[in-house]
DNA sequence: ATAAAACCTGAAGTTAACTTCAGGTCAAGC
DNA sequence: GCTTGACCTGAAGTTAACTTCAGGTTTTAT
């Protein structure tokens, strides 16, 4: 058993936070003791699927959803296995776009450093397109369209 | 010369966003004929700028100051560069998180595949870390901690 | 020439996820 | 016994990034 504060600590999240989840019913009927609140290992499991939905860009009112179905029983398994895979595709397709986000970013480095180096100023007329590698080339075709 | 329902399209952004962006002052004075807007090929590549910091978790406030110093000429060429390269670390963070969260998603739709099926109710009991895949365990133990 | 479609503005409204506040209770150490 | 720190509540405040609204102007198609 564990105080806010402690489970404040272990998962490093503002007590008021804590407080707030509870207060959006995602713990379900956690113990209290003359009021204050009592983590039992249920809750620390919760936290931590809490903390992966959120991650996985899940809204606070979805993870309620899901919280209410563990407390249903097995009957919700169909559900939650549903719901799991759609988060799975979601993760995938934001790691998709950050890869491509990524492209960008390193042209932009690129693109600077040759910029920025051997005194920097007033380089940038000369940056041509031969000049950029292959790799960071194909990377920056992908992300932006073709290098014309 | 593009009009902002056109770029609406392009970018598939609402005309208040584009209208939003304009008054945040991300569009350096851009050009209007009798007061309305006419985005040129620079305000295209600016919003591909836009585009990329925002989903490299950039808040707008912080991209107008990257905008404005591109304003400012050469002499930024080295902030420029600093700041792709902070953008860089955090998404390569944020893709190591995601991947993590991933790990823990997997866990989760092997365990609901094995409650559901074969009939599917009544089974979670009998679901032992040995009927565990080793790459699930693997995947499950990095992100959660060691199965015991 | 006129009506619909597309554009404009400033101001107010929305949403999610918290955080802060004011005022009060509980528990541990001295 | 008393102070201090940790806990409690309901309500209000905050922030970012938009969106909506009311009312007006410009462009375009017939």
């Amino acid at each position: 058993m564990y105080s806010i504060g402690q489970i404040s600590k272990m998962f490093n999240l503002p007590v008021s936070t804590l407080r707030y989840y509870d207060r959006e019913g995602l713990f379900h009927d956690m113990q209290r003791t003359s009021g204050i609140r009592r983590f039992s290992q249920k809750e620390v499991d919760t936290l931590r699927v809490i903390e992966c939905l959120k991650r996985s860009g899940m809204e606070i009112k979805d993870i309620k959803t899901f919280l209410d179905w563990c407390e249903q029983g097995p009957s919700t398994y169909h559900k939650r296995l549903e719901m799991f895979q759609k988060r799975k595709r979601a993760v995938e397709e934001e790691i998709v776009r950050l890869n491509r986000t990524l492209d960008m970013i390193n042209y932009k480095c690129w693109y600077y450093t040759r910029a920025t180096e051997d005194g920097g100023e007033e380089k940038l007329a000369a940056l041509s397109p031969e000049d950029m590698p292959d790799e960071i080339r194909a990377a920056y075709s992908s992300a932006f369209g073709p290098v014309e």
